[in-house]
Formats: structure tokens, sequence, C-alpha cells
DNA sequence: AGCAAAATTCAACACACGTTGAATTTTTTC
DNA sequence: GAAAAAATTCAACGTGTGTTGAATTTTGCT
């Protein structure tokens, strides 16, 4: 029994097997061969389609970037059309991750090995940070300047930790490792997406309160 | 002039360059002739001290391990002993994180170099694992102790994913990918050691006590 | 000084890699 | 249904890989 049906065109079948395998071993880590036997395909098809291994990586992590970005956009303008004023930290940061966590709960596969893939970008120094600067920052500048304005007396310089010590942990999470599993000897795990962002908000907002807001 | 003086042996010297090189590249996107090279040494050297690869990168993960993980048990020690049952949720990050950035903040690149090196390995799921599990849990376990001694009606899930926030902070801190420098138009910088703990200490703590205490 | 052992280099192996151009099959177009 | 175009496979190339065994140099010991 194959992985996948003979109606999905070659073409994707090749970035759903890019994905998930450079997602687990990293860039370096996965061979043209392996994916296309992954794939059930010639390995010289991905040439043909993609170009270069470097370009069919890019492919990959651009499949469903705009998608995430979208949604995460809207995210924050909804919040901001129903509360104007009003909108707390903890919005921002809601608005930030629900949508994250609700790709995560529909599709049980298919975005989590996606999500393995952003944080392995977002942790690699290289030509990664050139990836994630281009086709995520523009998104996350407009988070900034949300929180910015929620916490109108903050030095920048604040808000960008916060953002950093956010996004680590949320890299983490993406990430799925499996640490937490060991370390809590079954208590919790990574793939419990629901406790995972449930929690997350909460600490994050507060840490941000905490070093922003005065006193 | 070369990067490595003539009296350091060159076991070291390879040690040094495998920590650099799969620091920033990661197992698969270093070869062991570029290790060689950047150590300026024969590249059956390294396999005539460490054996396989795998074993060079476990020599290099290891070598700075123990000392760290003993400082950071001094550290919780210290302050267990100072303040006996008075021990803070802050008091105990405090301890988990001051002596990474005391190592940092003295030494500009050998642990720098290191660090990066753990934050490769955990932030990957494979193998690295087991790594984290078998050399670092050990010590991380004595800190779930302490938080749940801070932190006495709190469950248990709750202090271990309060710790796997803290964790993923602290690796995206580790990894130094300089991302936070093109965000925040170099307002902020990867390397600004002295910021990046003190401001994380803060926010992690509070975010801890968001999730954990009652109320 | 002389000898054994350790450290280091040299040379080479078998293999897997990414990529390419030609050949073949499948799909689309008219 | 023939012709054109696109998709896919086949075969092979040059290159770099980790590793090894033999040769050579350096070190340590008495």
């Amino acid at each position: 029994m194959s992985e996948y049906t003979s109606m999905t065109p070659k073409r994707e079948r090749i970035l759903d097997a890019a994905e998930e395998l450079f997602a687990r071993h990293g860039f370096d880590g996965v061979t043209l061969r392996q994916i296309a036997k992954k794939a059930e395909v010639d390995v010289a098809l991905a040439s043909y389609h993609f170009g270069k291994k470097q370009d069919l990586f890019e492919a990959a992590f651009l499949r469903r970037a705009q998608t995430l970005n979208d949604l995460r956009l809207q995210s924050l303008l909804d919040v901001q059309k129903r509360k104007g004023d009003g909108v707390t930290v903890e919005d921002i940061v809601a608005a930030f991750l629900r949508p994250i966590q609700q790709l995560a709960l529909e599709d049980e596969t298919s975005w989590r090995h996606y999500y393995a893939l952003v944080a392995y970008v977002n942790s690699s120094a290289v030509w990664g940070q050139m990836m994630m600067h281009k086709h995520f920052d523009p998104l996350v500048s407009r988070y900034i300047e949300a929180f910015r304005t929620a916490l109108p007396d903050t030095p920048m310089e604040r808000i960008h930790w916060g953002y950093h010590y956010l996004s680590g942990a949320l890299t983490l999470t993406l990430a799925q490792t499996g640490r937490i599993d060991r370390l809590s000897e079954g208590l919790c795990s990574s793939s419990d997406v629901k406790t995972a962002y449930d929690l997350m908000i909460p600490f994050i907002a507060a840490g941000f309160r905490e070093i922003c807001e005065p006193g």
C-alpha cells in the first residue's frame, strides 16, 4: 500500500516528500534520491520541475507560506476591528498563534510537517534567515506594530525581545521534537497541539506585560 | 596568519573546528575535509582520533556539556541554600540562565559556538533528542523539581509546558541567528547577550507564574 | 642513542551525490 | 487521429564523500 494515491500529480508528491524529509533531516540531510523514492518518482523529475535542489527546498517552503500569512494577517485585522483601541497583549498573541493551532488541529499531518520545516529554517543561521526575513517578517512587522500600540510607553527594544522569546517558544513547539514527552515521562506530548498553544498564549502574554509595562 | 597557534594539539583543533562548523551547518552540512582544512590537519586524523563522523560530532557536543551542567547545578544548589523555602520562580529561572549568560560574556567565541551547537541539537528531531535527553535532562529534572517546590499546587503538566517555553526561548537565543537584528533594523542584536538574558529571566518567570499560580 | 608507541600524513577505495541530455511515454491541441 | 508539447524515465557523467591501511614522522621512555 503506497503512501500516495495515484491521483495526486507527481509534481505535488515531490513537494510533499520534500516537505516532510527536509523538515526532519534538514537541507543537507536529505538526498534527491530519497525524495524521489518517497514520492515514487524518478529522481530526474525533481530537477525537471524545480531545477536545483535548493530551488526545490524553497518551493516546498513557499508553498504554504502565503496561506499561513494570510490567515494570521486576517486574524490580526479581525481582533483590531472587533476591539478597536481595547486590543490587549493577550489578544495579539492569540491572533498570532490561534491560526497555527487551528491548522494543526484540522489537518493531522500535512501542516505539521510544514511547521517542522519552518522551525528548521528559523533555527538555521545561514540562508534560512534570509527566507524568514523575506517571507515572514513583513507579517511579523505588523504584529510588532500592534504590540507597540497596545504597550505605548514601552521602548521598542523590549517589544522586539518579547517577540524573540515568543518566536523561540513557538519554534520549538512547531518542531515537535518529542523532547517534552521524554522529559515528562509521557505526561505531556509534543503532539498535544491543544494544550501547547492554550498555555503558550497566557504564558507569553504575561511575559510581555512583565518586561513592557511600567512598575 | 593562522587561526590556530601551533601550540594547541591537533586533536583539540579538530574539536574546535568541528564545534564551529557543525553548529553553523549541521551534521550533514559539514564534511570531514572542511573540518580538517579549518583545523589545518590531514583529513584522516579526525578518523584516527574520533572514529566515525558521528563520533566526532558527539565528542564535540560532550566536551563542554559537563562543565555547563556542573555550573548550572551549582547555581541551583547555591540559591536553594541561600533562600531555603523562600526560593521563587524567578530565582530558579535565573539560576538556570545566568551561568549560560556569564560564560558567553566571559568568552566571546568558543562558548558561543558551542551554544549554537546545542541549539542545533535541541532543534533536530532524530538523534539530537537522544543526546539532549541523555546529557541534559538529568540536570533539567532537578530544575523541574525545584519549580514544583516553588509552585506546590500546580499540576506537573503545566510546569513541563512552562519549561518547554523556556527551553524554546533559550534555544533560539543560543542559536544567535541574527534574525532579531534584521527584524528590528539594527535596534537589537543577537549578540547582545547582556540584554537577551536580563530580559528573558523576568519574561519567563512571569509566564510561569501566569499559568501555574491559581487565580 | 635507540627503540616502541603514538601521532600524523599519504594514497586510494568503493560509493552516493546532484545534475544533464537523450529517449520514451503521456497529455494536450487542432 | 496526427502533430506538438509536456511529463516522465533512462543512463550516465564528473565530483566529492567517509573511511581505511600502509607509510612516515614525532614523541616518550630507558
